[in-house]
RNA sequence: GUCCCCAUCGUCUAGCCCGGCCUAGGACAUCGCCCUUUCAAGGCGGUAACGCGGGUUCGAAUCCCGCUGGGGACGCCA
């Protein structure tokens, strides 16, 4: 029987959830599921001064948002000092670390000399022969690397890679104040929680046969390794903020579904053939390292606004009305009391689904359905609100005030009888309705969008229109 | 500087491991046409890629080497 599947995210709490470290979640997350193990969220503030409770609860909304949930924790490592500390112990007794006494200033400079020297900045291992304590000094604690062979991490995307023992420097374990850093707080954790598979960032790959001397160095076995390639702006430099929204709240706030990130964001550096648009249960199902690239990807916002386009359209308009509401009220077109009724904005909602690529969108789109008054674009006022269809405009609001029943299905009677009438086409007479009812030159179809807005409000924009056009026509 | 990784349309990718089925497939974007009361959606079609140079082989996008280009790491950050 193989072992049970363990894995996890550990973000460090210095941000928000940024797109690269969701995506990391992601495949943890789909690999947990794809092999019905268990998903752990782990907090990494071992540096407290850059870590804080509102990073964490952001990475909590983001991952919930997405409805990554895991199984356990979230552990915070700040939680767990005296752990790090009894295992750094161990190390020292065992005589695989050593205190070391030089300071972060003279650490600094050598560095900046090493590398106007061209040499490695690496530290080299001074304080490993020092035996006596250096007065005045509290010492940091260095893990001795061994100095000779190779270290071979096996990665499950990458195969195997080798790196020479040489160029490991004695990576420091615990810091002068007593608190242990992340190569240390990484691995026992790791170890302490069971962990099988680590699935991490590519930018990690360096630091792996690091942690691996430390494994071997605590005698533990070492777990499978999975490194993803990195996510890229536009500009093939590392994502960042000015490649636009680089938090995965923003998307929220603007309007996308997480079905539409978290597909956008598998596909990025994962694939299943020919096929774009998955359900989670198929990511969960095809899920695989095999199908995981190598190569860094380039975030196209584009292409996640189609995904998300997608997903709305294949929404029920029930479940927008639930999704867009939240914006209506951003958006100020409701007010919190006053939300209309829902099977109305069902309807309502049918019609805008397809045009709408994000909620943001519809919200906007479902103003002049809700608002009791409309503004027109004034390009598309001028070019349809005149004389030339101020007649049939006049004619439309008596036929419509006294049709029987106001759908769009005898709206539609009235207008084709109208424009037969008067041997016009179609779009002379829905152009200038549509401007009257919407403002703007495009919209759903005019009849439903009558319908929709109903009889009462329709007549009255009609009425607005055509006052607009006669007291267009007084000014000159 | 040293080390590590990577390399197919503008972008995400399939194909590469196990060479021939590849006159390189799909998707986004883009362009054109159709549908049409507008805008979308949808349908159809077009433009567009194996970084370069050497090998190996009857045959290379696929295997090997080099180069170039890009990314990453080298912290008392994670």
């Amino acid at each position: 029987m193989t072992e049970k599947v363990r894995v996890r995210f550990a973000p460090s709490p210095t941000g928000f959830l940024h797109i690269g470290g969701a995506r990391t979640a992601l495949f943890n997350w789909l690999f947990a599921k794809h092999n019905n193990g268990i998903f752990i969220l782990r907090i990494e503030d071992t540096d407290r001064s850059r870590s804080t409770d509102e990073y964490i609860e952001a990475i909590i909304e983001g991952m919930k948002w997405l409805g990554l949930d895991w199984d356990e924790g979230p552990f915070r490592q700040t939680d767990r000092f005296e752990i790090y500390r009894n295992y750094a112990d161990r190390l020292l007794k065992e005589g695989r670390a050593y205190y070391c006494y030089c300071s972060s200033e003279e650490l600094e400079a050598r560095r900046k000399i090493a590398t106007a020297l061209g040499r490695s900045p690496g530290y080299d291992g001074r304080c490993r022969y020092i035996k006596e304590p250096v007065p005045g000094i509290t010492p940091a604690v260095r893990l001795k690397m061994p100095r000779e062979g190779k270290t071979v991490v096996e990665d499950l995307i990458r195969g195997n890679i080798t790196f020479d023992n040489a160029q490991l420097d004695d990576l420091i374990i615990l810091r002068s104040d007593g608190t242990p850093t992340y190569n240390l707080t990484v691995v026992v954790d790791d170890v302490d929680m069971k962990i099988t598979h680590i699935i991490r960032g590519d930018d990690h790959l360096n630091n792996t046969p690091k942690q691996i001397q430390l494994y071997n160095a605590f005698g533990y076995a070492i777990p499978k390794f999975a490194h993803l390639p990195m996510i890229l702006g536009s500009d093939k430099a590392r994502l960042s903020k000015r490649h636009g929204a680089t938090s995965v709240m923003a998307y929220y706030e603007m309007g996308y579904l997480p079905e539409a990130l978290v597909n956008y964001l598998v596909r990025l550096g994962w694939s299943y053939g020919d096929q774009e648009v998955f359900k989670r249960e198929e990511l969960i199902k095809y899920f695989s390292f095999e199908n995981v690239g190598k190569a860094a990807a380039v975030f196209n916002p584009e292409k996640l606004l189609w995904l998300n386009s997608q997903y709305i359209i294949n929404s029920s308009p029930e479940k927008l009305v639930e999704l867009v509401k939240p914006f209506l009220l951003k958006e100020k077109i409701i007010d919190e009391g006053r939300i209309p009724d829902e099977v109305w904005l069902s309807k309502a909602v049918l019609t805008l689904r397809e045009r709408a690529k994000t909620l943001v969108d519809l919200a906007n789109s479902l103003r002049y359905y809700i608002a009791d008054n409309i503004e027109y674009n004034e390009k598309a006022r001028a070019k349809f609100l005149n004389e030339k269809s101020l007649p049939y405009l006049i004619e439309l609001k008596d036929s419509l005030a006294s049709v029987a029943e106001f759908s769009a299905n005898e709206i539609e009677k009235i207008f084709h009888s109208l424009t037969e009438r008067h041997g016009i086409k179609l779009g002379n007479l829905a152009q200038p309705v549509r401007v009257a009812m919407t403002g703007g030159a495009e919209s759903p179809g005019i009849f439903e969008v009558l319908e929709i807005i109903g009889r009462e409000k329709s007549l009255m924009r009609l009425d607005m229109a055509i006052k607009t056009i006669q007291s267009s026509r007084e000014e000159l």
